[in-house]
DNA sequence: CGCATCCCCTGCCTGC
DNA sequence: TGCAGGCAGGGGATGC
């Protein structure tokens, strides 16, 4: 589920409740989620202080007391989740409830004031790892990454250059995270809507403005940021069980214009299109075959 | 090198 | 009601 708004949203929740504060213990329920977790992951979290929780593309960056930083990605289905600890009832003071682990419940962070995070994963596509801060860029799992859309928002031009030669679909560059940072699945569809460009569009024949104005690089650019500003503002989507750090769902699933809306009255004002379904990449691709050139 | 395909894993929904 | 099959927000490995 976690697409770039999903893990700001994720950012957000968990800053709160970890930045500030130190991790007392990490409890691992299993040791290996995608990848094995590392052997020293433990020693080099437990006692070290959260200063703060940034975000590169999909992955949060947990920058640790003593030069590490925690590095975590979510993959398709993981999420964190806040328990605070409850004030113990004056009448059962040896009876402090503690919420029971759930299914998946794969890390759990200790906070030293008592919160406890809760890294949970299904299908445990996610993982996470330890690293020295001044290594971070020159790891494997970070090299290479590409812009990110937001802040300073992604210009016309730049994104030009990342589509120059490339011989990909729209589509499929798009999703590359070596290209643009951060974007799914869903976001990429709904981008392409809003800017009204096909899916199947080889990426490298957009181009700036023509004799009339327009300006598909343009309208790429500001599509891909006002399609992540909203989300975010909406607090991400909530898909299936997708819930923020501090457990209230995301709501922009309901302004989906296109993703899982097969069959549908394409939105745009004016438009007849209905909204189809491709495959491209392995992946299910949905937009307006009327008003996406 | 760029790109397509398959695969990792679990859960949920659909259709028979 | 049970069960098989398809599909899911990501991305790594492989092969052309």
């Amino acid at each position: 589920m976690p697409e770039l708004p999903e893990v700001e949203t994720t950012r957000r929740g968990l800053t709160p409740a970890m930045a500030g504060k130190a991790i007392f213990r990490v409890v691992l329920n299993r040791e290996d989620l995608r990848f094995p977790i590392q052997a020293d992951f433990k020693v080099r979290v437990a006692g070290r202080t959260v200063e703060r929780i940034d975000r590169r593309a999909k992955y949060l960056l947990l920058r640790l007391s003593g030069g590490d930083v925690l590095v975590a990605h979510l993959g398709m289905s993981g999420s964190f989740r806040v328990e605070n600890r409850e004030p113990a009832p004056p009448t059962a003071v040896l009876h402090r409830k503690i919420p029971r682990l759930k299914a998946h419940d794969h890390v759990v962070f200790e906070m030293s004031d008592g919160t406890r995070v809760i890294y949970n994963d299904p299908r445990r596509f996610g993982f996470m790892f330890a690293v020295a801060s001044e290594e971070l860029d020159r790891h494997p799992r970070m090299r290479g990454i590409g812009l990110e859309p937001l802040e300073p928002k992604i210009a016309p031009a730049a994104l030009a250059r990342l589509f120059n030669g490339a011989g990909a679909s729209l589509k499929a560059a798009l999703l590359d995270q070596k290209r643009v940072a951060g974007l799914g699945n869903i976001y990429v569809c709904e981008a392409l809507h809003r800017a009204g460009l096909s899916p199947a569009r080889a990426a490298a024949t957009i181009s700036g403005p023509d004799r009339h104005g327009r300006d598909a690089r343009r309208r790429l650019a500001d599509a891909i940021v006002e399609v992540l500003t909203d989300a975010i503002d909406a607090g991400g989507s909530s898909l299936r069980d997708f819930s923020g750090a501090d457990g209230k769902p995301g709501y922009f699933q309901h302004s989906f214009r296109v993703y899982d809306r097969e069959g549908a009255a394409c939105p745009k004002r004016g438009c007849a299109g209905t909204i189809e379904r491709v495959i491209q990449a392995g992946r299910s691709t949905y937009y307006c075959p009327v008003c996406q050139r």
